[in-house]
DNA sequence: TCTATCATGTAACCAGTTACATGATTTT
DNA sequence: AAAATCATGTAACTGGTTACATGATAGA
């Protein structure tokens, strides 16, 4: 189940909702920095978990002109399964393949004095998201929100710090041309590069 | 343009090769680690890299009584495509959704003191993962790999690392019970259950 | 010689995204 | 009252995955 599902069961653990309710509740709670969501998903999520008898149908009635809109409720089978998965994500890592770690794998198609370059300039951007970041955190403590509704923040955050050290590192072993580091690269990217 | 991707253009600035091929050298060099792929999509992303003009057909000819096979070579654009997306990656962190961040943007959906006993559950397994990926790198060493070419497993055991300290630290802010962590939650989950 | 496993690819399926629609509010 | 934006959803497209095929070696 992916993080979107998810989300839609942990939310109607809450109340029943209808799906544009959902996405409103998780833009409102700044949940889209952490689960990544198109509007039209969640339609296509909860016909998911009502095909899945995760939820199912509470009411359907319209207010207003509003189109018609059908509310869902969790069922003991979503409620079950959610636990399931959250006992699971939280307990054991799952591999996730990032692009800046495909990058690395490939690095050698990059000449080495441009690489370093390159990373001086993912230092800049890491030191800015880092620096919004601890910002948002902040402004958010200072509203008394409660630091468990921050975690997640938190977490990113610290991601993020290292590979700041990671990319710092990493720029330097580039510059400092050990003669066990990269041999082969350095030759290849002769001088200025082919 | 998706790892995989990335990574065909790569191979082919060595020499032209047939899909079968670029896998069987993805697997001997360890890349599945750090690019995730499976088997059929090599043909798709061929597939789309000819189509977008990036390579194009070298040859086709069969080898024995094996099936034919087309080795594909880079273009002109393939390789301006290569070094632009590589200088991308490179240069510029993307913001990347992670499982276990969607887990703790909902953790509310679970009790905190079940939540403790999962932590110390992913500590257990990412201690195990940093250890396995140590010995992977000293073993590569003392066959005198270059460390260039383990850089990304450097990179990914400073994200566990990173990992394993947030975890120990929402873990303990967890049991300490302080008054400003979580009240709700507390509240939410009394004594000892829903 | 029978059974795995390698080598090599195609086809069908499914999930997620982009694009399309459309009435209701709110802003200018 | 025109323009923008909110609210709400469907439909078409596309990319990646699973499953299906099939001859060739290699091991038992």
């Amino acid at each position: 189940m992916k993080p979107l599902a998810l989300a839609v069961l942990a939310y109607l653990l809450e109340r029943p909702m209808h799906p544009y309710e959902l996405g409103k509740l998780l833009r409102q709670r700044d949940k889209q920095q952490s689960i990544a969501y198109k509007h039209a998903s969640l339609y296509m999520v909860v016909g998911q978990l009502r095909r899945d008898g995760y939820i199912t149908e509470h009411e359907t009635g319209r207010d207003g002109q509003r189109p018609e809109r059908t509310v869902y409720r969790l069922t003991d089978a979503g409620r079950a399964a959610l636990r399931g998965r959250m006992r699971e994500l939280v307990s054991r890592p799952v591999k996730e393949y990032r692009y800046f770690e495909a990058a690395l794998a490939l690095i050698m198609a990059l000449p080495p004095a441009e690489v370093a370059d390159l990373l001086a300039q993912r230092q800049r951007e890491l030191s800015e998201q880092a620096e919004a970041l601890r910002e948002f955190v902040a402004g958010a403590r200072e509203r008394d929100v409660d630091r468990l509704f921050l975690v997640e923040h938190e977490y990113r955050l610290a991601l993020i710090e290292a590979e700041q050290r990671f990319t710092e590192r990493f720029r330097a072993l580039i510059l400092e041309r050990r003669p066990d580091f990269g041999r082969l690269w350095y030759e290849l990217h002769h001088g200025s590069g082919p």
